[in-house]
DNA sequence: TCTGGGGTCCTAGGACCC
DNA sequence: TCTGGGGTCCTAGGACCC
């Protein structure tokens, strides 16, 4: 026990333990005590059972070696979706003892409990055997649980015992933990910094934590005087409370003035909608499973068609192509139109994680064409770079000023060969 | 520890303005 | 145009995370 004078605040860090294959065992209960790998539409292991662990297979190793060593290895395929869906409700259990909560990855959170104990700290660690107790009986699978005063402490806490642990280190017991704990293995210490710290002998998260405090201000940069102030059981780094936004759809619409029966620009104009939509997907890390199509004659009247994709996306091509049939199916010739608009739906989290890829050499090389769209539309305004099939609803758009936030002056650089190579921007963009 | 790709944060330095 | 200091904004690169 603790006093509170030791424990000013009291965050918890969450940890599900093997976090991928542990949802497929929560999924399919078959597969309990049985050693199981996810990561087979990569070829190498992402995640393992503890079962597989046991068995010796680890981290990125091939699948071939796995079935060498462990013949009995279940190897799945990863199913972002589960992964996710048990991501949001691991956070929403989490949430019933706090609203204070950071996400910070598929698998983990902080919670701040502050407030919620009582001054000799049994409180928190109630609590913290509740939450973890809820986790471990409502999703199926063993969770790790670090509590102490600093998001670095309760970081080291949930990792001291794995799996299934709940460690609780308190400012002032904290020597017990860090005289332990390799300087290398604190979060937020990598490489470089430990090359550095070991140059100077400091070889423990103890012997980090006794530097002194001038020596670290003036020697390392500002997150390294952070993580030493939380090691010494001050909480300085903030929660980052804010949710994933979750969408039920995104919509886009738009009416152009005068109207138009001009298929080619009404098409445009969808396609620029299209384009907007995805972008603010990616912006939350979303893929839609189903797209909707609006357009609006001049008299009010409106048109309008839902489609599944073929597979979710947040790609504009892609969902360009699958909506043209569509367009033209629902387009009447001669009709003035005055607006369309375009609904994407089905949104899902476009989960990337660390070994975890999504399969198709094709769709990778979209994922990383579209970051780079997105990159130089961060630095020359979200229309710099557009698709050749909304090139006329963006010329119309400038026609009216309506210029969106391209400056002028940033197009020669925009196009200029050496930076298009540089960012691997093709020159598709001149067509779909 | 290697590998892998992508995101985020921080810092240093340059351009520009008052 | 020079002399200053000081501010803001942007970018590149480093470090680290999952």
């Amino acid at each position: 026990m603790f006093a509170i004078s030791s424990f000013p605040k009291a965050i918890l860090h969450v940890d599900g333990d093997a976090f991928f294959a542990s949802c497929e065992q929560s999924r399919h209960p078959e597969l309990k005590g049985k050693p199981v790998v996810t990561g087979k539409e990569r070829g190498i292991a992402s995640s393992m059972s503890y079962e597989a662990k046991a068995r010796g297979v680890t981290r990125a190793m091939p699948l071939f070696e796995i079935r060498r060593i462990c013949p009995d290895a279940v190897i799945l395929p990863s199913d972002y979706e589960t992964y996710s869906l048990l991501s949001r409700r691991l956070y929403a259990i989490v949430r019933r003892y706090t609203h204070a909560v950071e996400e910070y990855g598929i698998d983990e959170c902080f919670a701040d409990l502050t407030g919620y104990g009582n001054r000799h700290g049994s409180g928190y660690i109630a609590l913290a055997e509740k939450i973890k107790h809820d986790l471990d009986s409502e999703l199926g699978f063993t969770f790790s649980v670090g509590l102490a005063p600093s998001k670095v402490l309760a970081k080291m806490g949930s990792k001291w015992k794995k799996p299934s642990g709940l460690t609780i280190i308190s400012t002032r017991d904290r020597w017990r933990f860090l005289d332990k704990y390799p300087v290398e293995k604190v979060w937020g210490i990598g490489p470089a910094t430990t090359i550095f710290l070991k140059r100077h002998n400091f070889f423990t998260a103890g012997d980090f934590a006794r530097a002194n405090e001038w020596w670290v201000k003036n020697n390392l940069a500002r997150p390294f005087w952070e993580i030493w102030q939380e090691l010494n059981g001050a909480s300085v780094m903030p929660l980052l409370l804010e949710e994933k936004s979750s969408y039920f759809s995104i919509q886009k619409f738009k009416t152009f003035t005068p109207p138009s029966d001009s298929a080619d620009f009404i098409f445009s104009q969808l396609s620029k909608n299209i384009e907007n939509a995805c972008i603010k997907a990616r912006r939350h890390k979303l893929i839609a499973g189903t797209v909707a199509i609006v357009l609006r004659t001049q008299d009010f009247r409106h048109a309008g068609a839902e489609f599944a994709l073929s597979r979710p996306t947040a790609t504009p091509q892609e969902i360009i192509a699958a909506a043209r049939d569509v367009f033209y199916t629902l387009l009447k010739r001669g009709v003035p139109y005055r607006a369309t608009g375009i609904v994407l739906a089905n949104l899902n989290p476009a989960v990337i994680q660390p070994d975890l890829f999504t399969s198709g050499a094709r769709m990778q090389k979209m994922v990383k064409l579209y970051e780079s769209v997105d990159e130089l539309a961060k630095k020359y305004g979200k229309h710099a770079i557009f698709l050749g099939s909304s090139f006329e609803a963006q010329r119309f758009g400038a026609h009216l000023g309506d210029r969106g936030d391209i400056p002028e002056r940033h197009h020669d650089k925009l196009f200029g060969e050496t930076k298009r190579k540089r960012l691997g921007i093709p020159m598709m963009f001149a067509e779909v």
